[in-house]
DNA sequence: TTTAGTTCCCCAACAATGGGGTATTAATTG
DNA sequence: CAATTAATACCCCATTGTTGGGGAACTAAA
């Protein structure tokens, strides 16, 4: 264990796996293997003692705690510990969730020795490893909406709402009267169809509308 | 022009780099030039006419439109074409405008030609080409932050404030009193020094609470 | 010329905010 | 163990902001 490779902590229920992922890491000179677990429970009671650099987290985990939650407390505790998902599915919902709760890396089950081991490279040298399918996925996802049924001064309007402004500093801000700015959210409303302002910053986010 | 060859278009202001793309694009057995200008206006005019598949936009041009502003045009009009930022800054503030505006990749002026073509080779099998920095920047830029003040329970409101619930809404999905709303609302906003629900959102986004 | 976008006004009903307070439970600390 | 703190839940009152309903006028573009 030369102190210049990085450790890594294997979470992974399937033994065959679990095996598999442990001989491709410790075939590397760059990493080697801290320890490797069935769940996240095993894995965050051992974390201090095992010290990893990277974390290899499965998604899909039996029993009380899936990787997502696994991942939000080693990201707590071990803020600077990077943590690489490992799933079967590219399944979208799961993929931001994951990356809500701190994952920096996104490989799937099937990975081989290669897409293993640069997957690892990647995250070292402060990357964020991740399939063609993911990257756009999370790339699409910052995209605003080109076709908006908003106008300019609405959708200027709507930026405004989503900052906190009220009325007053809306009309302040724009140098137009209250009422002004009340018709204009009036139509916002109409036209996102819902009736409050955190409802509208809510459609406007869902929509990317903003 | 076979049909089988992707049609590339470059928007760049600097000759030499402008042509030393074109000829690593023409190059490739996969891609072409379908043309090349030094300003966003020139090629948007023209845009109907070279048909791109993919298109390599400086981020920083000289005269009225710059990149971004482009994108948002070109994405708005010819929403399937691929767009590629390219830029010698990796600035955080333009990644991110570049993305909301619809760029699907971020390569540097000092691409080599593996990388260029690289790219463009990612990007046509639906992926989204970017360096390990903008990876992770983006990537990044899900993480919640654990060390938020709030209590779970104030979290879970802020979460339902988000999704426009009013007190009322909230009262009843929780099974608690309207009171008992207004009083984590209120510990909320005292919490994130805000005094409005917009502003609560909006501070949540900033600070990644939810 | 019609339509879309922006601007301004009135009024009534409801929701939200800020101020004060109390009570129970669970966890933590002296 | 007792004391304290944090989290959760509940109530009242006065003020302000927001919403929904109506209508009107001007400008620029289609």
């Amino acid at each position: 264990m030369s102190s210049d490779k990085k450790g890594v902590l294997i979470v992974e229920d399937d033994k065959e796996i679990r095996a598999s992922f442990m001989v491709i890491v410790n075939s590397s000179s760059q990493f080697f293997v801290v320890n490797g677990y069935g769940s996240c429970e095993e894995a965050i009671k051992h974390l201090t003692v095992d010290q990893p650099d990277i974390v290899l987290m499965d998604i899909e985990l039996p029993g009380g705690m899936n990787g997502i939650k696994g991942t939000k407390i080693i990201k707590d505790k071990w803020p600077t510990t990077d943590i690489i998902m490992v799933t079967v599915y590219e399944d979208s919902d799961l993929v931001f969730e994951a990356l809500k709760a701190g994952a920096s890396g996104y490989i799937t089950k099937s990975a081989n020795y290669r897409e293993l081991l640069s997957a690892l490279e990647e995250i070292s040298k402060g990357g964020a490893p991740m399939s063609s399918k993911i990257a756009r996925l999370v790339i699409d996802n910052f995209h605003v909406n080109p076709k908006s049924p908003l106008t300019k001064r609405e959708t200027e309007i709507l930026q405004l709402i989503s900052e906190g402004k009220t009325y007053t500093q809306i009309s302040e801000q724009l140098f137009i009267s209250k009422e002004t700015s009340k018709t204009h959210i009036k139509n916002i409303y109409a036209k996102l169809q819902v009736n409050c302002k955190s409802e509208a910053i809510a459609k406007a986010n869902s929509e990317k509308l903003i």
